[in-house]
RNA sequence: GGGGACGUAGUUCAGUUGGUUAGAACGCUGCCCUGUCACGGCAGAGGUCGCGAGUUCGAGUCUCGUCGUCCCCGCCA
């Protein structure tokens, strides 16, 4: 039989105990987490959100408590009435330790079937089954940490942004197709038959919207769905902190931006101070071969695309060659440099090449090719020293006005970074990308692309070059990185109906097509629009890094696997034939 | 769309060259135990080796397909 609630009210949580509440009479909520049963003694340690406390039932003081506790298994819910006393010997390996409830009466308010796995601080089930028992996995202290940090952050941005004058906005989930971009979530419509709403990818038209409409300085944590292949940092819904100002320059959103993370960094007790540094697009790619650099490190790119020149022809190579200098890395043994050998060639890399720094001199597979004197020089170019390890990759050219040899390098950078282990975890290095260039040639479309998304603004000097060398204008967006990750990326927008229109015709986009798709956008920026612009960031991102997760997944309440499933919820599912019927869908056979 | 890793008890895993009755730990069930705290002791239950074909006298093991989970490339304005 089970026991109900009643009039019992909680005194204390579990976890928050301490040597102070001695000699207390307590009541004590939660689930049995361990029972420990001596017979005419039993312990069980009971949890709640805080943490553990011991509960003790004597068969001699309490004989009634005691018989109850007996039928006690993990997971059952129970409130404990009792006296909260000093223990003879503390344990210091909980926080409440130092005393323990000698429990009078024993209320069992639920019982459980036996969990699939142990709640228990470390993981001991595979993700699947703990995405399939979700409820039971958010039971454990590390993904409560976790969901609470994450509120505590949000929580933090959003009295921030409050402070600086925002206004939290709401937008529609259910909105307008955007075929722009990523692949859409469709919603069909059944009163208007045939027809779909797209779930948002951004609320990027409605923010620019509303500051059209006046509202100046507009912020929401907002999900955002997208429907493309998954990865480790990301979700097919996710959740962003976007923002937009009128009458901004560049610094001011930035500077909004750094008070933001200033405070969020301080939930856990970094202090991240602004300005962030700035890096122009081109530079960061140059020297560290991406547009989210880790500026946790040194070990920068070296183009010695000169130095190989001679042996071009003999060791068949096309494109630039990029090195960087591996400390310590001259003793690595043959097993290690093919290891290396192997991941630069899936990052993209045609030819792959070391040369070993000893204090003996310089040693390479490359000595027939280049000659000692010419490795000679190209230690000296690069920096490296005795015991050091130069490692050279090149790669070809594949899209037109972009240098694959220095992503390819710049993977390369991140891996021996990581194998070395010279990324200092407890660093915190933000930086603003900026130089962007307006447009990227997407080879599937065959036709120019907006790097960022076609609202980004161009430098006024660069628009004459949009008709001629769409490739030269530089973009007014910028993005925020910390240690490697891209957190979002914002920009400041066009806002002249003119200049729009214009950036519509370089996509390729018909002036009908261009009206079909943003017409009621073009119309609304004839109106009286503001210069504005804004930025959005990942939020997951942000507390996957200050809860120093690796996956996006640990920081979301219910996520979904790399197939866009949810183990728990089973979605997505099949529907009542009934309900498709209503919205005159018909599902055809895959091929 | 492509590449890689994995799938065996409730859970996490081991399983030799294809060969007798598929093992371990934790968990679970019962009994004993008054100071445990990952309690301990004794006894016990628990298996569609993801699924489907194939090869073979014989498949957890080999082959093909398929499903699922994870990682990466493409993709993600």
């Amino acid at each position: 039989m089970l026991d109900t609630l009643g009039n019992l009210k909680r005194t204390h949580y579990c976890g928050a105990l301490r040597a102070t509440d001695a000699e207390q009479d307590v009541i004590l909520t939660g689930w049995v987490h361990r029972r420990r049963d001596l017979g005419q003694l039993i312990f069980i340690d009971l949890r709640d959100r805080a943490g553990i406390a011991q509960i003790v039932f004597n068969k001699e003081q309490h004989a009634e408590a005691h018989a109850k506790a007996e039928e006690l298994r993990a997971e059952f819910v129970v409130a404990v009435e009792g006296r909260v006393v000093r223990r003879q010997k503390a344990n210091p390996e909980i926080a409440s330790g130092e005393v323990e409830v000698i429990a009078t009466r024993l209320h069992v308010l639920n019982t459980a079937k036996t969990p699939p796995f142990q709640v228990e601080d470390e993981v001991t089930a595979s993700e699947e089954t703990r995405l399939r028992y979700r409820y039971l996995d958010l039971r454990r202290p590390r993904p409560h940490r976790n969901i609470e940090l994450r509120h505590k952050i949000f929580f933090e941005i959003r009295k921030t942004l409050d402070e600086l004058g925002f206004f939290e906005i709401e937008t529609p989930m259910l909105t307008r197709s955007t075929p722009e971009g990523a692949r859409d979530y469709l919603v069909p419509s059944r009163v208007h038959h045939g027809q779909f709403y797209a779930l948002p990818q951004s609320p990027q038209i409605f923010k620019q919207i509303l500051m059209i409409a006046g509202m100046d300085r507009y912020f929401q944590i907002v999900k955002c769905f997208r429907d493309e292949d998954l990865r480790a940092d990301r979700q097919p819904e996710f959740t962003q902190l976007d923002l937009e100002m009128s009458f901004p320059r560049q610094q001011d959103i930035f500077e909004v931006i750094e008070r933001v993370m200033e405070r969020a960094c301080g939930v856990i007790g970094v202090a991240a101070k602004g300005p962030f540094r700035h890096l122009d697009y081109k530079e960061a790619l140059r020297r560290y071969g991406s547009d989210k650099p880790d500026l946790r490190f040194g070990m920068e790119l070296h183009n010695v695309t000169p130095l190989f020149e001679p042996a071009r022809a003999t060791l068949h190579f096309e494109g630039n060659v990029q090195a960087v200098v591996a400390p310590g890395a001259a003793a690595w043994s043959r097993k290690q440099l093919d290891e290396l050998a192997e991941f630069a060639k899936s990052a993209g890399a045609r030819g792959v090449y070391t040369v070993k720094v000893t204090p003996e001199g310089v040693t390479s597979p490359l000595e027939k090719n280049l000659g000692a004197d010419a490795l000679k020089k190209m230690a000296e170019a690069v920096g490296a020293k005795p015991g050091d390890l130069i490692v050279a990759a090149a790669a070809k050219e594949q899209i037109p006005h972009s240098d694959t040899s220095l992503g390819v390098a710049g993977q390369m950078r991140l891996h021996l970074g990581d194998k070395l282990n010279l990324i200092d975890r407890g660093k915190w290095e933000f930086v603003w990308i900026t130089g962007f260039a307006l447009f990227e040639w997407s080879e599937t479309d065959k036709r120019w692309a907006s790097a960022q998304h076609p609202f980004t603004g161009v430098f006024e000097e660069d628009l004459d070059k949009l008709e001629t060398a769409p490739w030269e204008c530089r973009s007014k967006g910028y993005d925020l990185v910390l240690n490697g990750v891209e957190l979002g990326s914002g920009s400041i927008r066009i806002h002249r109906q003119d200049v729009q229109a214009r950036i519509f015709k370089a996509l390729g986009l018909s002036d009908e097509t261009a009206r079909q798709r943003f017409g009621f956008f073009l119309d609304a920026l004839t109106y009286g629009t503001p210069p504005h612009g804004g930025i959005a960031l990942g939020l997951d991102r942000v507390v996957t890094l200050l809860a120093g997760e690796k996956s996006i997944r640990e920081v979301i309440a219910f996520p979904k696997t790399t197939t866009a499933v949810d183990l728990m919820a089973e979605s997505p599912s099949e529907v009542d034939p009934a309900q498709l019927d209503e919205l005159g869908i018909q599902i055809r056979e895959k091929k």
